[in-house]
DNA sequence: GAATCGCCGTGAATCGATTCACGAGCGTGT
DNA sequence: ACACGCTCGTGAATCGATTCACGGCGATTC
């Protein structure tokens, strides 16, 4: 029996510890240690404590524990685009880890303002979270290092383990991009193009197309061009440029940093009249859902997205360590429609109907 | 001067009211107030106060703030599936007007699983949301009630304010799928085939449907697919199941559930000679941005999700009640390549196959 | 049979921000 | 000059779960 609330709740009053204490016939702390450290109290009165709490709905109140115990079950995850689906999978991927574990995923989107950025990494200080996974636009927020130094750990996702010492998981962007430019010089492309970046883990992607060109022996050229962001409209955009140019200057083979971007490019020069693959090849980036759908399927480089996700969640939560992971997620490359070696004039496929 | 911590902290010590305190030569109470109702402090203190927080990096602490006032600055934000783009949307617009307003949303991805949806309503209110946003699988989940009944308000998103009497906000979609249906019986299609749902807002889209059918006049079929999930995969296979069809049941106007639905089928028609717009006219539904990039570029309905994000929020917050909102989130035809008025006398009723 | 140990449950202190109730200080009307 | 009212700051109680330190009690051992 509580002494009456001097505010009575909006309905009902929301069961507490004590409550549930009052109905099993125990003292709080009882309770509590029955939830935090099952192995404390006898089965018998964890059995009553459990049946009680059950039927009263108590659902506990992570504000208490959190103030008390110092940390909380959720985890931030910190996005720089929910637009993008490779983050989408990535989150899917993180979020059925940390519910594997009883923990739960706070979803953050930046969408690339570094402003709001800042405001959600305060935000999940000021929550506590126990750890923090950023896949972030450019460099590492200072915000997360002062994270760190007050005591919440961070993962970096996508990002390579490079000289940065961060604690980071990241599919092997480098050898991703030697996939897709190997796979161009081997159809015979020789003036190639990479679109895309400025970006930590595009860079690499880049660098990756640069060693397989300087690797394959052959007088290829390798031509860059620098966005912005990478969307489907700068996509556009990019190809209008390039319609622009003069015939011989006109690439044979692209690689396009992220199929956003790819798809962009894709639609841009196809409505143009270029023809793909038989005038140029087109390599994206992630292989997402739509990839397969594009107006001319898209050949792409895949990493397990969801898995890097998972990964990261595994990494905060101190189950494996960064090199228990180590060369765990290997990049593939997609073949589609858009980089298929020329094989003469193209036939509609015929209809498979009976 | 706080008395020795038993336990040091991991690095350095998180601020508190007391250290802000202390260093603006204040009372906690003061303190608090600056924050909360800064009228009540005088300007002089509330810059001494302030100041002082920002040179120790005072963030605060949401549990000790919820376990006092009862509530937090979140907002709890439930979708049933991340992989669809619109889910994508109304987070940004959510996010965006929450942010507007100094809350942030906890998003939470059940993947249409109604135990996690069941796990993430309990984390909401275990974090003490001040309101959930939920856009859910089908019925309302009876945790919801639960939820509301212990004082944290809800409301649905994309799920018309029906007879059901809970607080909604969503865009008409009776009148979408009447727009769709009366766009194909404009161009002469006869045969018309829906495919979606069941789901709450897709038989409404599907009412619409019925409506401009009997509306029309002519002597119009309407043919109705139900599917499990509204996916891409699942379109190809009712791609799949439409082809093995004779000729004269073919439909020969489309209206799908949603876009992604809509992308499977086309893919799946196209890659079976189907000529899309000339035998068969398409239209999805949401107008995702991949709708411009597919194969044939997809028509759509458009609903500003972004907006039902942000109304939804607005609601939660009483910014605006349901009044206020009335009829203001209309839905819109994108027409693309689907769907474009065949050129030329072509016979509508020709086969599906080239 | 007594001493000891370990199991298991309990009372009470505690985390940090909020907010109530109080009062110091000061200006003003008559 | 006195009382009154208003502004603005403060001490202290409070939210609910956690966890420390303690103790009752049954079992084991000599």
């Amino acid at each position: 029996m509580t002494s009456p609330p001097r505010r009575p709740r909006a309905v009902s009053s929301v069961p507490t510890v004590g409550d549930v204490a009052a109905r099993a016939g125990v003292s709080r702390a009882t309770v509590s240690y029955t939830f935090t450290q099952p192995d404390r109290v006898s089965p018998d009165l964890r059995r009553r404590v459990l049946a009680a709490a059950d039927e009263l709905g108590y659902v506990g109140n992570d504000a208490a524990r959190r103030l008390r115990a110092g940390h909380s079950l959720a985890l931030g995850l910190l996005v720089s685009s929910a637009a993008n689906p490779v983050y989408a999978e990535i989150a899917a991927g993180a979020e059925a880890e940390a519910a594997a574990h009883g923990r739960f995923i706070l979803l953050a989107n930046s969408d690339e303002s570094a402003e709001r950025e800042r405001a959600y990494l305060s935000f999940f200080e000021s929550q506590h979270v126990s750890g923090v996974i950023a896949a972030p636009v450019g460099d590492v927020p200072a915000e997360l290092l002062g994270l760190r130094s007050r005591g919440t750990p961070f993962v970096l996702v996508g990002v390579a383990p490079g000289p940065h010492s961060y604690p980071a998981i990241s599919g092997d962007n480098e050898r991703g991009g030697h996939l897709a430019a190997a796979h161009l010089l081997a159809q015979g492309r020789r003036r190639l193009l990479f679109a895309g970046g400025p970006h930590p883990h595009v860079d690499l992607r880049l660098a990756g197309v640069r060693r397989a060109v300087a690797e394959s022996g052959q007088p290829a050229s390798l031509e860059v061009v620098r966005v912005g962001v990478q969307t489907a409209r700068v996509g556009e955009e990019v190809s209008r440029t390039l319609l622009e140019r003069p015939e011989r200057d006109f690439p044979d083979g692209i690689v396009a940093g992220n199929d956003l971007l790819a798809l962009g490019l894709l639609h841009g020069l196809i409505v143009a009249g270029v023809r793909v693959p038989e005038d140029l090849s087109l390599v994206g980036y992630d292989d997402i859902e739509f990839a397969d759908f594009a107006i001319v399927p898209l050949t792409s480089v895949r990493h397990p997205s969801a898995a890097l996700g998972a990964g990261a969640v595994r990494l905060l939560l101190g189950i494996e360590d960064e090199q228990d992971m180590q060369g765990r997620f290997e990049p593939e490359l997609v073949v589609r429609a858009t980089s298929l070696p020329i094989a003469g004039p193209q036939p509609v496929s015929s209809p498979p109907i009976g």
